[in-house]
Order: C-alpha cells, then structure tokens, then sequence
RNA sequence: GCGCCGGUAGCUCAGUGGAUAGAGCGUCGGCCUCCGGAGCCGAAGGUCGCAGGUUCGAAUCCUGUCCGGCGCGCCA
C-alpha cells in the first residue's frame, strides 16, 4: 500500500459519502472520473493535491470550489495526513502529518533491498527482447541506447513486482552472414571485399584467425557454399564477443534465441498455416502474401519470395507465435526506430494470428547522434567507421553511459558528445548521487567507530526539522517512482528521482548534524542515514549503476 | 507524396489537461577551525517552432503549417 493509493483512496470514500449525504449530486448515467493526485512542484501547496474536485465539476454540475469544500467536509483522513485545505479553483491540498512522516524511517529502513519492490498489483509476465543486432560485428555506440533502455526498463519491471524474461534474438539465418564470409573468403584470397561486404579491422582479425578444420570445410565446398562455411563460424565469432561485451556491461539475457531455430522448429510453417486458415494469405507471382491490406496496412507482405526462401517478416510470425506459445501477458520489442515500417506488419500478423496486439507492445528508440569534438561519428558497419560499445565505455565508464541514457526518454533524438562526456565526468549527476552515497556510508563508519548506533524507535518525535522531513518524504517517494516507471514503461523518471533524492540527503547533511553528544538524537538521524543510503543504492541498483561506499 | 518521432533557457534534456514552465551543464556572485567541498547558498537566462481551434484552464488534446531525424523492398 503506497502512500499515493492511501490518499487517492481517501478522496474517493470522501466522494461516495458526499454524494449518498446529498451534498454533491451526480447525474445517475455519469461516469466518475478517477482520483488526480501529485505531488506539487511548490511546497506552499502541500504534500500531495488532488484536482479531484475539479474534474467532478462537469458531472456534478457544481462549481469546483463547492466540490473541493463538499468533499473536504466528508473526508476522513488517513493516520498520514495531518490536515487538508482547498485552493482555488479548486485543488484539494493535503499536508502529511510530522510525527507520521518521521516514524515511517524504521519501516523503510528495516525493509532494506525490498523497499519500492512488488509494488504493483496484478503481477504479470513480460517477455522484453532488446539489442538484437546482427552478429556480423562487434556491438557499436548505435546499440548502447538500446541495450540500456532494455537493460533499465527490465530491471524496473522486475522491481515492480513482474515476471521478466529477457531475450536476445540473432538473425543467423539471412544475406548477412553470406556476405560476412564472402568477406573474409575474399580478404584471405587476397580479392577485393565485395560491394555488400564487411570492411571493419575486426573482419581483417578473423580473417586472420581461421581455424584450420574450417578452412578445409570452405575448400572442400562448393560455389557459394564456401561463404557459408565461412559466415556461419565468423557470425559464431561475433556472436560470442557480443554476449561478452553485454554481459561486461551488467546487460543480462535469459534467453538467447536464433531465427534459424525459429525456421527449424516448425514455428514459421506453423504460424503460416494458421495464417492460411483464416484466410489472410494468398500467391501471386511464385511469392506467397500476407494480406496485410486486411488491417489496414498500405500494402500486403511477402513472406515467401517467388524462389522460396522466407523473407525476414516469415521469422517474425514464426518467432512471435513462439513467444506467445510460453504464455508471456505482454511481449515488449525495443527497436530502433528506424524499424518503424515494420511496426504495423508485426502487429497485424500477431492480431491475425489471434492474438492481442495490445499485448505486444514495440518501443521505438531515437538514434543518438554520436559527436566528437563537434563532428558527427559515422557508424556503418560495413563501412568500418564505427566506435565500438567496448570501446566507449574503455572511454567514458559504464556509470555515466547508463545515466546519460536512462535518464533521457527513449522517443527523445539525443546527442552524446564523447568528448564531453569524459571532460564532464567529475560534474556528471550521476557522480553526485554516488557521492551520497557513500557520504552516507562515510557517517555509518564514524558512527560504527565511535560505538554509536542507529536506532528508530522514537524517531517520530525527534526527526521533526524540515531537512529531516524533507529527506523522508523523497524517501516514501520511492515505490511511486518504481510503479510509476513500470508502468508507462519508461525508465527516465528514475534517474531524475535519484538526484532529487541526493539533494535532500545532502540539505539534511547541512542542516542536521548526525554525531552529536545527544545519543538518542545520533541513534535517530543514523537510522535515517541508513535509510537514505538503502534507498539511494536501491534507486541505483535500478539503474544498474554502481553504489559505492568511497570515492 | 505517404507514415512515425521530435522542435521547451546559451548547450543537453524533463514536464503526456492544472497553481509562478523545471533540472543538469555553462555564466555571474557568495560560503571551507565542524560527520567527505565530487559539496552548499544566491543570481541572470524562456513570445514552450508558427497560426488557428477545443474548455473553467493548453508546453500538453485537435487541425493546418514550417523546420529536423527516420522509414515507406521478393534487404535484414
């Protein structure tokens, strides 16, 4: 139960009494809106405010400031609150009570590594595919938003209290891997790289590096085959320096997921059929359609070209009747956005196949502008020019790359100025809210050095001074902040809560003296110093970004 | 041409119908006998691209328009 939930319950029972003691009519048809609350930018209008009264003013047919009064007079207030006032044109203001606000640090702290966790209600199961690149190179600074944004918002989900698969897909299947080898056939015979090749050091590397069991194997094919020979290891290459890469960065996967087993378990074929069966496929010209157009698509879809081979679409409605087949609730795609004309056919052959496109749900990331010293970094693979996500983060540190994006909304197009980002780094928010941190565990070691100890009974009558005050209410801040988070499915809102949540710390750290002659003030300020510490190393660990106990 | 995403302070970005539009960086001015100065306090800085509309109220919703990014394959 959260604090908001509490308040918003509040309102609404004040609400129904008003309305069965005759003091707000409503018309018999109309549908009560829901509850508004926040937490106002200027103090001066409390803790949290409702808009309540406002939004019921066209259904109740009163003026807003004769609602506020009305539900006011009808409202019983939680243990939390300490009085309520109306404001024009009609907000409802609440203010928490003191000794209420102060006596919640024993409980946030005994709950330790679980505060702000399972804060939802209805549990669900997500299956969150991300990153996904091709495994014909190293990963670049073009996959880092993606792998992050992934990365965070599973971490938030899972933190809410859902169930999170976290799937990695590799196209193993199509031209790219051809061409892979092509290239490094071509590079070891001493030929041009052709036009679709990969021209990167890292092809020259493998180049380099064959191993001789499949040098024989190339030799001993024919025609074409010896650019599969060679595609098939040199994508195996890739394949294991991505996984080593992502796991370097904190970025898990649970499930790692190729399209040629998409293919050679039946699922295509499968999903293709039942497609058949309800009538939304079709030939033309040797090439087998989806009707696409049935959805209200601009055009139909290949899935089978007119020389037979599946088009990349054909493994998309095999691979999500796969993921549907493990009884996932919602199945979340992270794309780039330059993806976004395939966003439509997906949703279409999921609803085709009978499945609720509502539950598959593809967020579209904005490219990032990668700038070094004012010029635009290039980073085509198959040009070679690229910086590599190994290589950024030798550059910048994983800490500050993770910050940078989590907190910025994934639809935002954003700019990454390298340079800048080193030569920022002692500026960097996301140091100061480390610096809390291990400002808090600094004072915990002198307590502890001194034989001082936190202690929270009490902590009700003596935690009354407005930093102190300040400080916890950011800290019962925290489960909105992780439900709020999970449930727009966006991470941004984290980053910016860990800041403030540094900020009050470091005002409680000016005003309030924590290693004072009064033992029982020292027991109760520690007690909230380890709360804001678990909380700031909870914010974090959402983040994935380190809590360190120095600097 | 059609579609998706953007346009908010000098820069990078928050703000998805509410009260005086915010933060970081940068700029300017203050604060070190005291638990960590990677800190604290204060100031300057914005016709929310533009024009209409919707309503008690619009940066936010609708329409149009300009600018930028990205798409519109029997590529992946």
């Amino acid at each position: 139960m959260s604090l908001r939930t509490d308040i918003s319950r509040a309102i609404a029972d004040a609400r129904d009494r008003a309305i069965r003691s005759g003091a707000l009519t409503i018309a018999p048809d109309a549908a009560l809106p829901t509850v508004g609350l926040e937490r106002p930018a200027n103090p001066d209008h409390g803790d949290w405010a409702s808009n309540a009264a406002m939004q019921l003013a066209p259904v109740a047919r009163a003026a807003p400031m004769r609602i506020a009064e009305a539900l006011l007079e009808h409202f019983e207030p939680p243990p939390s609150i300490a009085a309520g006032s109306v404001a024009a044109p009609g907000f409802l203001n609440f203010r928490l009570a003191p000794e209420w606000v102060a006596a919640q640090v024993g409980p946030i702290r005994d709950a330790g590594d679980a505060y702000g966790h399972h804060v939802v209600d209805g549990a669900e199961r997500f299956n969150v595919e991300f990153v996904s690149a091709n495994p014909t190179g190293p990963l670049h600074v073009g996959n880092a938003r993606g792998a992050f944004v992934g990365d965070v918002l599973c971490r938030v989900l899972a933190a809410a209290g859902h169930e999170v698969v976290r799937e990695y897909y590799f196209n193993d299947f199509g031209g790219q891997v051809k061409a892979l080898g092509a290239s490094v056939r071509a590079l070891r015979a001493g030929e041009p790289i052709p036009e679709d090749g990969y021209r990167g050091d890292y092809v020259r590397e493998m180049a380099e590096s064959v191993p001789a069991e499949v040098i024989d194997a190339a030799e001993a094919a024919e025609g074409d085959e010896a650019d599969w020979v060679y595609g098939r290891w040199a994508s195996e290459v890739q394949r294991r320096g991505i996984e080593a890469s992502l796991a370097a960065l904190g970025v898990a996967f649970d499930v790692w997921k190729t399209e040629s087993s998409i293919h050679d378990e039946g699922w295509v074929e499968r999903g293709v059929s039942k497609l058949r069966d309800a009538g939304y496929v079709y030939e033309d010209e040797g090439a087998t359609w989806f009707k696409a157009t049935a959805f209200g698509d601009d055009r139909d879809r290949v899935i089978y070209r007119s020389n037979g081979a599946p088009t990349y679409f054909a493994a998309d409605i095999g691979y999500v009747s796969e993921k549907f087949s493990r009884g996932f609730d919602e199945l979340i795609y992270v794309w780039g956005e330059n993806h976004h004309g395939a966003v439509a056919r997906l949703l279409h052959a999921a609803e085709a196949l009978g499945h609720d496109p509502d539950a598959v749900r593809i967020l579209l990331y904005s490219w990032v502008r990668f700038v070094r010293e004012g010029e635009a970094v290039s980073m085509s693979k198959r040009s070679g020019q690229f910086v590599t996500l190994d290589d950024l983060m030798a550059e910048v540190g994983a800490d500050p790359v993770r910050w940078f994006f989590s907190s910025r909304a994934f639809t935002s197009g954003i700019d990454f100025d390298l340079e800048l980002a080193k030569k920022q780094s002692n500026e960097n928010p996301v140091y100061y809210v480390q610096y809390a941190h291990a400002r808090a565990c600094s004072i915990l070691r002198h307590a502890a050095e001194q034989g001082l100890s936190a202690d929270a009974q009490g902590t009700g009558e003596l935690l009354l001074h407005p930093s102190e005050q300040e400080l916890i209410r950011h800290l019962l801040d925290f489960p909105d902040t992780v439900a709020q988070a999970a449930e727009r499915r966006e991470t941004h809102d984290v980053p910016r809560y860990a800041y403030e949540l540094a900020t009050a710390f470091s005002a409680f750290y000016r005003d309030a003296k924590v290693l004072t002659d009064d033992a029982g003030v020292s027991a109760a300020r520690l007690a909230l110093v380890d709360a804001a510490r678990s909380v700031l190393a909870n914010a974090l660990q959402l983040l994935g970004i380190s809590a360190p106990e120095s600097m």
